[in-house]
DNA sequence: GTATGGATCTTCT
DNA sequence: GAAGATCCATACA
Protein backbone atom coordinates (compact mmCIF):
# COMPACT_ATOMS: atom_id res chain seq x y z
CA UNK A 1 0.00 0.00 0.00
CA UNK A 2 1.16 3.28 -0.72
CA UNK A 3 0.36 6.89 1.08
CA UNK A 4 -1.25 10.07 -0.55
CA UNK A 5 -1.35 11.38 -3.96
CA UNK A 6 1.61 13.46 -4.51
CA UNK A 7 1.06 17.18 -5.04
CA UNK A 8 2.06 19.57 -7.38
CA UNK A 9 4.69 20.96 -4.66
CA UNK A 10 6.71 17.40 -5.09
CA UNK A 11 7.11 18.05 -8.78
CA UNK A 12 8.20 21.54 -8.81
CA UNK A 13 11.56 20.53 -7.99
CA UNK A 14 15.25 19.53 -9.49
CA UNK A 15 14.04 16.73 -12.14
CA UNK A 16 16.66 14.40 -10.65
CA UNK A 17 15.71 14.78 -7.24
CA UNK A 18 12.08 13.88 -8.50
CA UNK A 19 13.35 10.99 -10.90
CA UNK A 20 15.15 9.64 -7.49
CA UNK A 21 11.84 10.08 -5.74
CA UNK A 22 9.81 8.65 -7.78
CA UNK A 23 11.08 4.87 -7.79
CA UNK A 24 8.88 3.20 -5.00
CA UNK A 25 5.60 5.57 -5.41
CA UNK A 26 3.08 3.87 -6.94
CA UNK A 27 1.19 5.10 -10.46
CA UNK A 28 -2.36 4.63 -10.36
CA UNK A 29 -5.20 4.58 -13.31
CA UNK A 30 -8.59 3.67 -12.66
CA UNK A 31 -8.14 -0.34 -11.14
CA UNK A 32 -4.66 -0.50 -11.87
CA UNK A 33 -1.53 0.54 -10.50
CA UNK A 34 1.97 -0.32 -9.55
CA UNK A 35 4.91 0.67 -7.85
CA UNK A 36 7.48 2.06 -9.84
CA UNK A 37 10.86 0.54 -10.17
CA UNK A 38 12.47 2.48 -12.59
CA UNK A 39 12.79 6.11 -14.07
CA UNK A 40 14.76 8.52 -16.31
CA UNK A 41 15.33 12.15 -16.26
CA UNK A 42 15.23 14.86 -19.10
CA UNK A 43 15.89 18.71 -19.24
CA UNK A 44 15.70 20.68 -22.00
CA UNK A 45 19.25 21.61 -21.97
CA UNK A 46 20.19 18.42 -22.76
CA UNK A 47 19.98 17.32 -26.35
CA UNK A 48 17.79 13.94 -25.56
CA UNK A 49 15.07 15.91 -24.38
CA UNK A 50 12.46 16.41 -26.49
CA UNK A 51 12.20 20.06 -25.06
CA UNK A 52 15.85 20.58 -26.37
CA UNK A 53 14.32 21.96 -29.66
CA UNK A 54 12.33 24.49 -27.36
CA UNK A 55 8.94 25.40 -26.85
CA UNK A 56 6.65 23.70 -30.21
CA UNK A 57 3.18 22.12 -30.41
CA UNK A 58 4.69 18.62 -28.88
CA UNK A 59 6.94 20.22 -26.30
CA UNK A 60 4.12 22.85 -24.96
CA UNK A 61 3.16 19.76 -21.87
CA UNK A 62 7.12 19.44 -21.14
CA UNK A 63 6.52 23.39 -20.30
CA UNK A 64 3.04 23.38 -18.80
CA UNK A 65 2.78 23.07 -14.85
CA UNK A 66 4.37 20.52 -12.67
CA UNK A 67 2.41 17.74 -11.87
CA UNK A 68 1.29 17.48 -15.72
CA UNK A 69 1.36 13.77 -16.94
CA UNK A 70 3.47 14.26 -20.60
CA UNK A 71 2.16 11.32 -23.11
CA UNK A 72 3.41 11.24 -26.16
CA UNK A 73 3.35 8.47 -29.07
CA UNK A 74 6.95 6.72 -29.79
CA UNK A 75 8.04 4.61 -32.57
CA UNK A 76 4.42 5.30 -34.18
CA UNK A 77 3.20 2.71 -31.37
CA UNK A 78 3.49 2.85 -27.91
CA UNK A 79 2.35 5.68 -25.50
CA UNK A 80 4.82 6.65 -22.99
CA UNK A 81 4.44 8.67 -19.70
CA UNK A 82 6.19 10.94 -18.25
CA UNK A 83 5.64 13.38 -14.96
CA UNK A 84 6.89 17.17 -15.87
CA UNK A 85 8.75 18.89 -13.22
CA UNK A 86 10.16 22.16 -12.38
CA UNK A 87 8.72 25.68 -13.08
CA UNK A 88 6.69 26.14 -16.63
CA UNK A 89 9.84 28.07 -17.88
CA UNK A 90 11.64 25.01 -17.72
CA UNK A 91 11.35 21.74 -19.80
CA UNK A 92 12.16 19.09 -17.93
CA UNK A 93 10.01 15.80 -17.16
CA UNK A 94 10.51 12.15 -15.51
CA UNK A 95 9.77 9.14 -17.75
CA UNK A 96 8.64 6.22 -15.94
CA UNK A 97 10.32 3.21 -17.32
CA UNK A 98 9.14 0.10 -15.48
CA UNK A 99 6.63 -1.09 -12.64
CA UNK A 100 5.97 -3.70 -10.29
CA UNK A 101 2.03 -4.13 -10.62
CA UNK A 102 -0.09 -3.99 -7.30
CA UNK A 103 -3.31 -3.70 -8.46
CA UNK A 104 -5.48 -4.85 -11.04
CA UNK A 105 -2.95 -7.66 -12.76
CA UNK A 106 -5.60 -9.20 -13.69
CA UNK A 107 -7.15 -6.65 -16.30
CA UNK A 108 -3.51 -5.69 -16.76
CA UNK A 109 -3.03 -9.45 -18.26
CA UNK A 110 -6.48 -8.91 -20.02
CA UNK A 111 -4.67 -5.35 -22.15
CA UNK A 112 -1.18 -7.22 -22.80
CA UNK A 113 -2.01 -10.58 -23.75
CA UNK A 114 -0.80 -13.62 -23.06
CA UNK A 115 2.70 -12.60 -21.79
CA UNK A 116 5.15 -13.61 -18.86
CA UNK A 117 3.86 -12.11 -15.93
CA UNK A 118 7.38 -10.51 -15.54
CA UNK A 119 6.49 -8.56 -19.00
CA UNK A 120 3.52 -7.17 -17.76
CA UNK A 121 5.07 -3.43 -16.72
CA UNK A 122 8.95 -3.54 -17.51
CA UNK A 123 8.86 -1.11 -20.46
CA UNK A 124 8.03 2.37 -20.82
CA UNK A 125 5.28 1.30 -23.51
CA UNK A 126 4.68 -2.04 -21.85
CA UNK A 127 3.41 -0.37 -18.61
CA UNK A 128 1.61 2.17 -20.47
CA UNK A 129 -0.82 -0.53 -22.28
CA UNK A 130 -1.11 -2.38 -19.19
CA UNK A 131 -2.38 0.54 -17.31
CA UNK A 132 -4.54 1.59 -20.13
CA UNK A 133 -3.01 5.18 -20.15
CA UNK A 134 -3.13 6.95 -23.81
CA UNK A 135 -2.80 9.93 -25.62
CA UNK A 136 -5.67 11.00 -24.41
CA UNK A 137 -4.28 11.54 -20.64
CA UNK A 138 -1.59 14.06 -22.60
CA UNK A 139 -1.59 17.61 -20.45
CA UNK A 140 -3.65 16.24 -17.79
CA UNK A 141 -3.18 16.50 -14.03
CA UNK A 142 -1.40 14.11 -12.25
CA UNK A 143 -2.76 15.61 -8.85
CA UNK A 144 -6.30 15.55 -9.69
CA UNK A 145 -6.56 13.70 -13.44
CA UNK A 146 -7.47 10.29 -14.33
CA UNK A 147 -3.55 9.21 -13.41
CA UNK A 148 -2.26 10.02 -10.39
CA UNK A 149 1.33 8.77 -8.34
CA UNK A 150 1.05 8.44 -5.07
CA UNK A 151 3.66 8.71 -2.71
CA UNK A 152 5.83 5.89 -0.66
CA UNK A 153 5.04 5.17 3.11
CA UNK A 154 6.62 7.60 5.52
CA UNK A 155 9.96 6.47 6.15
CA UNK A 156 10.38 3.67 3.34
CA UNK A 157 13.37 4.75 1.53
CA UNK A 158 14.65 2.29 -1.46
CA UNK A 159 18.21 1.67 -2.14
CA UNK A 160 18.81 2.98 -5.72
CA UNK A 161 21.45 1.74 -9.06
CA UNK A 162 21.91 4.67 -11.31
CA UNK A 163 23.17 4.16 -14.89
CA UNK A 164 22.87 5.65 -18.09
CA UNK A 165 19.43 6.26 -20.14
CA UNK A 166 18.26 3.53 -22.48
CA UNK A 167 16.83 3.84 -26.12
CA UNK A 168 18.44 7.20 -26.97
CA UNK A 169 21.43 8.39 -29.34
CA UNK A 170 22.25 11.77 -27.59
CA UNK A 171 23.67 12.95 -24.23
CA UNK A 172 23.96 8.71 -24.03
CA UNK A 173 26.83 9.47 -21.13
CA UNK A 174 24.72 11.49 -18.44
CA UNK A 175 23.83 8.82 -15.61
CA UNK A 176 20.20 9.88 -15.00
CA UNK A 177 18.39 6.43 -14.64
CA UNK A 178 17.37 5.06 -11.29
CA UNK A 179 16.00 1.50 -10.70
CA UNK A 180 14.96 0.12 -7.74
CA UNK A 181 18.26 -1.48 -6.29
CA UNK A 182 17.66 -5.77 -6.98
CA UNK A 183 14.43 -5.24 -8.52
CA UNK A 184 14.20 -7.93 -11.34
CA UNK A 185 11.23 -6.12 -12.88
CA UNK A 186 13.17 -3.12 -14.60
CA UNK A 187 13.25 -3.10 -18.29
CA UNK A 188 16.72 -3.98 -19.06
CA UNK A 189 19.71 -5.47 -16.73
CA UNK A 190 21.95 -2.99 -14.80
CA UNK A 191 24.85 -1.45 -16.81
CA UNK A 192 28.34 -2.00 -15.88
CA UNK A 193 30.11 1.00 -14.18
CA UNK A 194 26.71 1.75 -11.83
CA UNK A 195 26.57 3.83 -8.85
CA UNK A 196 25.29 3.03 -5.59
CA UNK A 197 23.45 5.15 -3.53
CA UNK A 198 22.85 4.59 0.04
CA UNK A 199 19.94 6.29 0.88
CA UNK A 200 18.87 7.88 -2.72
C1' DG B 1 21.38 -16.59 -23.81
C1' DT B 2 22.37 -12.49 -27.56
C1' DA B 3 21.46 -10.23 -32.23
C1' DT B 4 18.73 -8.31 -35.85
C1' DG B 5 14.95 -6.23 -38.42
C1' DG B 6 10.05 -4.81 -39.16
C1' DA B 7 5.77 -2.46 -37.66
C1' DT B 8 3.80 2.28 -37.52
C1' DC B 9 2.94 7.53 -37.06
C1' DT B 10 3.89 12.14 -35.13
C1' DT B 11 6.95 15.79 -35.52
C1' DC B 12 10.16 18.62 -37.60
C1' DT B 13 13.34 19.84 -41.79
C1' DG C 1 11.71 12.73 -46.32
C1' DA C 2 13.97 11.15 -42.08
C1' DA C 3 14.31 10.23 -37.27
C1' DG C 4 12.71 8.48 -32.99
C1' DA C 5 12.85 8.10 -24.81
C1' DT C 6 9.87 0.69 -28.30
C1' DC C 7 8.33 -4.00 -28.66
C1' DC C 8 8.05 -8.43 -30.69
C1' DA C 9 9.24 -12.36 -33.58
C1' DT C 10 12.78 -14.79 -35.45
C1' DA C 11 17.46 -16.64 -36.08
C1' DC C 12 21.38 -18.43 -34.20
C1' DA C 13 24.83 -20.02 -30.33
Amino acid sequence: MSGAVLDAAFYDRPVLEVARDLVGCELVHGETAGRIVETEAYHHTEAACHAYVGLTARTSTLFAAPGTAYVYRSYGIHALINAVCEGEDVGAAVLVRALDPTAGVELMRARRGPVHERDLCNGPGKLTQALGIELTENATSLVDGPVRIRAREPGVVPELVTGTRIGITKAVELPWRFCLRGSRRVSRPYPPGLLHHGTG
